[in-house]
RNA sequence: GGCCCCAUAGUUCAAGGGAUAGAAUAGCAGUUUCCUAAACUGUAGAUACAGGUUCGAGUCCUGUUGGGGCUACCA
């Protein structure tokens, strides 16, 4: 409709003041919630072709639309703004086209035939993961589903930071203490009971640090000679040089590990395409750095380092390989992009990676681009910001962390305990009930940290969070739970919903206002990708939702005698939920029959 | 020190340079013989400060103040 209009005004403009027009100058929005109207113009930009009053020339354009555009029944002039009101017949049209298709707004998947990768999760695995990592995986999880909605091939990549010092600390650790404890002999999930040893030792180090100072050793050089730091120095060379005792520890940990961070993906929902580890892909990177280095596009330092100079871009030099040759984090991250681009081809791929590694992304672009590779233009980072606590950051090194199972136990137990006050599903065997309360839980967990933009920090009240009123992931699904009990009740007494609509029928405002949220949704699925925000189709879902419990709580669906009313009040209710679950897919959240 | 990001009701979030800055929550006041009241209705309350650009600025530019981040041979 957009679009049609968009060249009518041009040709209102050409033939009313003989004068082309650039379609930016084109300002077609919808219409403000206080005026009549569904479209609006904004007419400023023509007025030095028709040097006449805004109005006027409102005016005009108003009556050449009108006439040459059949779908626009009026329109009205407000100072600078020419609303537009399109026809009842369009609408009732566009309610046709949404229930014939199953699909409406929605593309076919890979009808776009280009692959866009998504990097999320990104863990390190010496601890469990906590809520910060809750917010990464959610956007990257929805994003993926949302950049599949338009019609992408989409894979989800997860890269595990499983090398380095880090691992180490918690290896030691476990050496030193842990008298063969495992995840079973200690009852716990693999990657808290790792967590816990990499606590000791910074726990232990802290101390040894600590009485080097009161020894008279300066800060920087205690917290360099520390001897268990020393210690963790060592084994990494060990793993490094291939040392069969710290390989065989590492795997037998890093599987612990892995096997809890299963558990909380699949509590949280999220799954991936491939996982890529950077203990297998920082050779690769070593050796394209080494190439690199031959072809003359970085240097190497008298200690052996080797260095790119970023310094004609504004930024600086920085290290790729240590002097003893070893890899760093940018080196690893050279070689994943390179082993996701040779197993892909991807058309863009998208890191969600928080906002602290702005800089990294800024240099590895960069870098990728210098040592040649075409492709580096297709790395977006999808920086997304801090979740914060109200007392302040969250610090993992002080324990000052909501841990991500903990969280999800949470939010499920205020469902149940929420629900069981509530008594609506008494008549359900537990398992059944059991399931709705994980559901409405993880909504609302879900919901309250998409419904934010990604871009921007965010602050995570443990209190207001589990509130199931208002703009809430357990609102939507309450209305969706409604919903569904109306079809239900309508089958219980032999309605059948009919699938045709009588262009004559009249439906009240109300029911025009829902149509028109309804038929805004394909637009929203577009903007959601190319904003690459969630947060977009979430406030839309709101928005429907909000709308239609006014109609509910204002008419009555299945008492109304008027077959055709009724009939067209089913069919608004079920499009209304189904779109409702699309918007919830396209979060990751699911949706109860009843609650 | 240098570079980057942010600042909107008490609080948590909205607002592609456009109209009277929207919600939610907390506060106050209401609505259940009727399809699920986890609902609905009413009420009050905000663009950090100072300039500038523009027909028009929460949005763009400059400065100030306040907050966060980066600036490792950590990841």
């Amino acid at each position: 409709m957009i679009n049609i209009l968009t060249d009518k005004v041009k040709e209102a403009v050409f033939s009313l003041y003989n004068q082309q027009v650039d379609e930016k100058q084109i300002q077609l929005q919808k219409t403000g919630k206080d005026f009549a109207g569904d479209i609006t113009l904004v007419v400023f930009p023509f007025l030095r072709f028709s040097k006449k009053k805004p109005e006027e020339t409102g005016i005009e354009i108003g009556n050449y639309l009108q006439e040459n555009v059949k779908e626009i029944s009026g329109f009205n002039t407000i100072k600078g703004f020419l609303n537009l009101v399109l026809d009842k017949k369009y609408w009732i049209g566009v309610f046709r086209d949404m229930i014939t298709d199953p699909d409406f707004g929605l593309k076919k998947p890979g009808s776009e035939n280009k692959t866009i990768l998504v990097e999320f999760s990104s863990p390190n695995s010496n601890k469990p993961l906590h809520l910060g990592h809750i917010r990464n995986n959610l956007i990257g999880y929805s994003l993926s589903k949302i950049f599949e909605a338009n019609g992408y091939r989409v894979k989800k990549v997860n890269i595990v930071n499983d090398r380095g010092i880090h691992i180490c600390k918690s290896m030691l650790a476990w050496q030193k203490w842990g008298r063969g404890t495992t995840p079973e002999t200690a009852g716990k999930k693999g990657d808290k009971l790792v967590g816990d040893f990499y606590v000791k030792f910074e726990n232990e180090y802290k101390k040894q640090v600590q009485s080097l100072i009161a020894e008279g050793t300066d800060k920087d050089k205690a917290v360099r000679i520390a001897p268990i730091i020393k210690e963790a120095q060592e084994m990494l060379r060990r793993w490094e040089d291939g040392d069969k005792e710290v390989v065989d520890l590492w795997n037998r940990m890093n599987g612990w590990v892995y096997k809890g961070f299963d558990k909380t993906y699949k509590a949280l929902g999220v799954s991936f395409d491939k996982i890529y580890y950077e203990s297998d892909t920082y050779k690769t990177g070593r050796e394209i750095v080494l190439s690199a280095l031959e072809k003359g596009i970085l240097f190497k330092k008298e200690d052996g380092s080797v260095w790119v100079d970023l310094s004609e871009k504004g930024l600086d030099k920085k290290v790729l390989l240590r002097s003893d040759g070893t890899a760093v984090y940018m080196t690893q991250d050279i070689g994943t992009a390179y082993q996701r681009y040779d197993d892909f081809e991807f058309f863009r791929q998208v890191y969600v990676v928080g906002n602290e590694q702005n800089y990294h992304f800024q240099v590895l672009v960069l870098l990728l681009n210098k040592i040649g590779y075409a492709w580096a233009k297709d790395i977006y980072h999808l920086s997304y910001g801090m979740v914060e606590l109200p007392e302040g950051k969250m610090k993992s090194r002080e324990g000052k962390v909501v841990d991500a199972d903990d969280l999800i136990i949470e939010m499920i137990d205020t469902a149940r305990d929420m629900s069981e006050e509530l008594g609506k599903l008494d008549t359900y065997s537990e398992k059944q009930k059991e399931e709705i309360f994980r559901i409405i839980g993880l909504g609302a967990l879900k919901y309250f940290i998409l419904k934010v933009d990604p871009k921007k920090n965010m602050t995570f009240n443990p209190e207001e969070s589990i509130d199931f009123n208002g703009n809430t992931g357990p609102f939507i699904q309450y209305t969706y739970a409604r919903i569904k009990s109306v079809l239900r009740k309508a089958v219980e007494k032999n309605i059948e919903i009919q699938n045709e609509t009588n262009t004559g029928f009249d439906p009240n405002k109300k029911e025009i206002e829902l149509i028109k949220i309804l038929a805004g949704f394909p637009k929203i699925v577009q903007d959601a990708a190319g904003q690459m925000t969630p947060a977009v189709i979430a406030n839309y879902c709101y928005e429907l939702t909000k709308e239609f419990n006014q109609f509910y709580h204002d008419f009555s669906i299945l008492s109304v005698d008027d077959y055709e009313t009724r009939n067209f009040r089913l069919q608004l209710s079920e499009i209304t939920g189904y779109t409702i679950e699309k918007c919830m897919g396209l979060l990751g959240i699911d949706v109860p029959e009843r609650m």
